[in-house]
DNA sequence: TATTGTTATACTCTATAACTATA
DNA sequence: TATAGTTATAGAGTATAACAATA
């Protein structure tokens, strides 16, 4: 478990306005959000979302979301897809134009359940590995470009937190 | 600047499937998403506007878009229209129903500029500032019971990081 | 010409409810 | 009864393109 280490004693901030922040070519304030965690983390997921479009999607026509179902479905080959929700937290009917996609680009199979005619067994087609591995390649570099303000160490940290946060234990930081 | 200091180096995982997890109770493999920065910060994302719902919108019926705005409305009185999408980074078109639903429950209006024919001053109603109190009372407790399993110092080193990532200094840790 | 606000439109992501075929 | 997948539908949230009024 990562822990952070205090330097600089944040200031507290005045919360008030600016004065006459609307006209001028000043800066303005931003109130009480730069102290607000969902403020930060919004705004990081949209800078890293245009980032990873104008990388990874640019060159492979995927989206963060459908990249992710596609690892985890490689992950765990004969998933059905309700278990992909769980593992998810989307609702089934979501699911379902979510493989639609990959099956229709050839990534991805529905193939029968052996033992319950209802379900289907996702699999990665030959071209959805190849695909696959061609994608990571390009995500773990953009995350690397994206993530290069950090050193490794406030990398790991951020991750951490994170993952203590949503509640999922993070398997990359279990000792 | 808040600083991270190593303590468990997070061994690398496995990457590949797990055998046979699609089947029995087993507990499934996310593959590389444990490692990947985008994965923490959308499921922590969803996780912070889930506890928002359940705290903050419970009582007084706003989502953390909204609030945001009103936010930063407040603390720029007489903002125009496009100088608040630029602030927030969205299109200009998209403030149109933003400041359609706030003026619409009272808590704004839009003022004709006094330099600019075309402009809308931006400013809180005397119900909108009541209502901000109120709001704002709720979020910082809704982010504090959030955050409750991190440490002060992790919150604000979190914070700080996610600041450095999505490039908008924060003026809450400038020395 | 450029900018402000606006409208019409569309696209993505998501959820709810109801359906079918199994179990 | 309950579950797996599906469909129809609707609601956010966002963007693009074009427009009128004004700068």
């Amino acid at each position: 478990m990562a822990r952070v280490l205090k330097t600089a004693d944040a200031a507290a901030p005045a919360a008030d306005a600016p004065a006459a922040a609307a006209q001028g070519g000043q800066e303005l304030s931003y109130g009480l959000l730069p102290q607000v965690l969902g403020y930060h983390l919004r705004r990081t997921q949209v800078a890293i979302f245009r980032h990873f479009s104008r990388t990874v999607a640019a060159a492979e026509d995927i989206t963060p979301g459908l990249l992710g179902m596609l690892q985890v479905i490689a992950a765990n080959p004969g998933l059905g897809q309700s278990r992909l929700a769980e593992a998810m937290e989307v609702d089934r009917s979501t699911i379902v134009k979510v493989v639609d996609q990959l099956e229709g680009r050839g990534l991805i199979v529905r193939q029968p359940s052996p033992h319950d005619k209802r379900s289907h067994c996702l699999r990665l087609t030959d071209e959805g590995r190849a695909a696959l591995r061609r994608m990571q390649a390009l995500m773990l570099q953009h995350e690397d470009e994206f993530t290069r303000v950090l050193t490794a160490e406030e990398r790991r940290c951020l991750i951490d937190l994170l993952a203590r946060l949503h509640g999922r234990t993070n398997p990359a930081s279990r000792s």
